[in-house]
DNA sequence: GTTGAGACTGAGACTGAGTCTCAATTTCAG
DNA sequence: CTGAAATTGAGACTCAGTCTCAGTCTCAAC
């Protein structure tokens, strides 16, 4: 922390863009806390923070953010957005549970490399990689294999 | 095609569901020919064959679809879904231009053995994969350097 | 073939994430 | 300071997708 205000600032004195004040609360929130989260959270949070910031500023800032490459977007198919700090371990990939919707993480750097090769074979020029894996977590299939148990239909 | 009708088919009957007119209109059109196509686009689809199909029928049909495994749902954060043939190439990844939205797909076995060990290493049943690769393809990134080159900012 | 329980349909209201507009305000280079 | 340009917030708007509900259709059992 701390860093990232630099960051920002540069890349917005970079584009003649200003550091105002919702900006910068929105920034210090997202990196005080925060790992991944929605819009929605994020405004929510805000506002029981008594730092209240209205909606269009905190998807323009997040717009910003993911601009300059100190958050990425993540999209699990819920027709909203997640946001992550980009500080962390690099392209690491998500597991989604579908049944409570709780996120984890992995990291495998053949996998990186993998795709870098697959992506230039086809003529294409990577600048990002989501690698998603869907499924059950440990709690879910548990509770799962409980309930099938319990009542064989 | 044909099979598909019978797959479906199978799943309804199952499921004390009905194979209905509406329905079948809808997994004939898909599996005529689309590949990748969006909901909307199908619904256009039907619309300009001159056998329409209201929208609240079209995406129960594709939720069908995607349930029985005839159809995979993707999403590359544009806020709509897409959706593709599963019985295409098993667990190909995708690879999508952020300039003109095309999408291509590669394969590589080791990239789903890779997944399906990594995932139960966090405690996870995998159900299904999602590798995506957003960057840009052979013909945008040519226009760019093209760009580049004619006017140095 | 009739029947009826329950599945299905279409139209359009609704939801919710995200974008846009615009008048009033703030920023900062000069 | 000053003013051009960027920014803001409120709320209207968009658009994909879901829900509702009255009327319709399906199909298994007569």
């Amino acid at each position: 922390m701390g860093d990232e205000v630099q960051i920002f600032e540069d890349y917005l004195k970079k584009h003649a863009l200003h550091l105002t004040g919702p900006r910068e609360t929105v920034l210090r929130s997202i990196f005080g806390t925060h790992e991944h989260f929605t819009a929605d959270e994020l405004i929510a949070h805000l506002q029981r923070a008594g730092t209240p910031v209205s909606k269009a500023t905190v998807y323009r800032t997040l717009s910003l953010l993911s601009e300059c490459n100190l958050l990425i977007e993540h999209d699990f198919g819920q027709g909203k957005k997640y946001y992550e700090h980009a500080s962390e371990l690099q392209h690491h990939g998500h597991l989604y549970c579908s049944d409570c919707g709780r996120i984890a993480e992995f990291y495998d750097p053949r996998l990186n490399a993998m795709q870098e090769k697959l992506a230039r074979q086809e003529g294409f020029e990577p600048v990002s990689f989501a690698v998603k894996i869907y499924g059950r977590c440990a709690d879910c299939a548990a509770k799962q294999a409980r309930r099938d148990s319990g009542a064989v239909s």
